[in-house]
DNA sequence: GGCTAAACTTGATTTATATCAAGTTCTGGC
DNA sequence: GCCAGAACTTGATATAAATCAAGTTTAGCC
């Protein structure tokens, strides 16, 4: 099945479906992007106590609505997914793509109501992390209350940059620091950072980079002829780190 | 003297600048917006306690600069303050405005290093809260634990909300919105909501929002032209919140 | 109280990117 | 294996806002 043979390459060790869903934070591939970093291992059987495995969801699967109230945060374990917003006139706005290792809803904590939509854009499996039984968890072990602020200030840090690079840059700058950035994330799960699919389509980028879906097509076109990196289907091939990294960075004014 | 007076506008009770430097968590008046919210009197002291109250910092003071470790967060009594990182080119690029009750520094948390500078664009009164302790504290006490986990969703809510706005949104429903904004925060702090002092200049509004200087003064004037609000000086006067929301909000093909 | 630099204003011109229009290619379901 | 709808591509045109240029006003300083 396409299914198993997917999350076979996402984990390091071949497993039947039946066991990922029922894997535990211990033996759990992407822990260390995860909650459980540093914590002890009787602590993280603490915390593995308190995590529900789901069923994968599914493409266009939504596992929560805008203005529901938080029960849980979600930690991606594989697959994709994306949070956005409705406009006035019920238009759809992204507002971040998650890979495995991140984690969902954070923004719901202020004020116990999700501020958003989610949907997976791929067969995905999730971990809920039940918020009340988490935040009382964080008051017992002095590591997974670090630990969850250093994640929603890492949070805030990946805002504020994205804000930078939408406020500053040109098209083609978001775009090439749009795959930098996908590529930094997969590299950081220990996947392949040069080559990799791109889990989106090109109009759901062009909505989060707020530009024309034309504008993205032209963009990876010019991106190819610069020997920068080749797209082919929605596999990206990045042939030219270092200088696509640079033209991400700043202006080439040529 | 200016300063005393700024001060006591500020505060409700007329005290004295010493008295204000000194001034404790328990008396202060804008601790609602603050960290303190719903903690006991005894856990209030005890937050109290690490608290460092700072003389002022005069207009164009550094409270920290990127790169530099950690030592507190800090939350702001009077004026207002500006966060900004510089670009390739050694351009300031503004990142945040900070008013009374806003906590500033959350960025730093994740990896122990100020993501930003911060400076007065006013003489400013702050509290530093240290946070090794503040962390420790949060361990003693759930209230402040829930709290600032509340305060770092409530800065990742806010970032999404004004990633929206430059991502979607044209020139005039930012600064629109970020009028609007500014109205609201000092609507919070109990001031006056529809007339105040803008404490920035408009080319730090352009640099935020990501727009030239001179389309700022241009749409200054077409919101007042359409009687929406009024600009004298760096005197704000909302003259129809109602309708500049709207404007705000949604696109005004007129 | 006059001088200087910064802040703001106004108009003319340019430009990056959106929009419009009309394709082609891909993909999933029967 | 074919069909329909979605996704993507390509070119022509329009436009919002930047840039350039040259003011005027404001505010801090000796």
């Amino acid at each position: 099945m396409v299914l198993v043979d997917k999350l076979r390459s996402t984990d390091c060790k071949p497993t039947k479906l039946m066991d990922l869903e029922q894997i535990k934070c211990q033996s759990c591939s992407i822990s260390r992007l995860c909650l459980p970093v540093m914590l002890a291992d009787a602590e993280i059987e603490h915390l593995d106590s308190i995590v529900k495995r789901r069923k994968p969801y599914q493409k266009d699967d939504v596992l929560f609505r805008f203005g529901e109230p938080l029960q849980s945060l979600y930690a991606v374990r594989s697959g994709c997914l994306k949070t956005y917003t409705l406009d006035a006139d019920g238009i759809e706005q992204i507002t971040g793509f998650y890979l495995p290792g991140e984690i969902i809803g954070l923004d719901a904590i202020a004020n116990n109501t999700h501020q958003s939509f989610a949907k997976a854009l791929d067969t995905s499996l999730v971990c809920a992390l039940p918020y009340n039984k988490l935040d009382i968890l964080a008051g017992q072990i002095p590591g997974l209350r670090s630990q969850l602020l250093k994640i929603m200030s890492s949070e805030i840090q990946d805002d504020k940059a994205l804000f930078l690079l939408l406020n500053k840059k040109n098209a083609e700058q978001r775009l090439a620091a749009f795959v930098i950035n996908l590529s930094r994330r997969y590299a950081n799960r220990g996947l392949a950072s040069d080559r990799f699919q791109l889990p989106m389509t090109q109009v759901d980028i062009a909505n989060y980079l707020g530009m024309a879906v034309e504008t993205i097509s032209r963009l990876f076109k010019k991106l190819h002829k610069l020997d920068l990196l080749e797209l082919k289907q929605k596999e990206i091939n990045i042939l030219n780190m270092q200088q696509l990294s640079h033209f991400a960075g700043t202006s080439c004014h040529v």
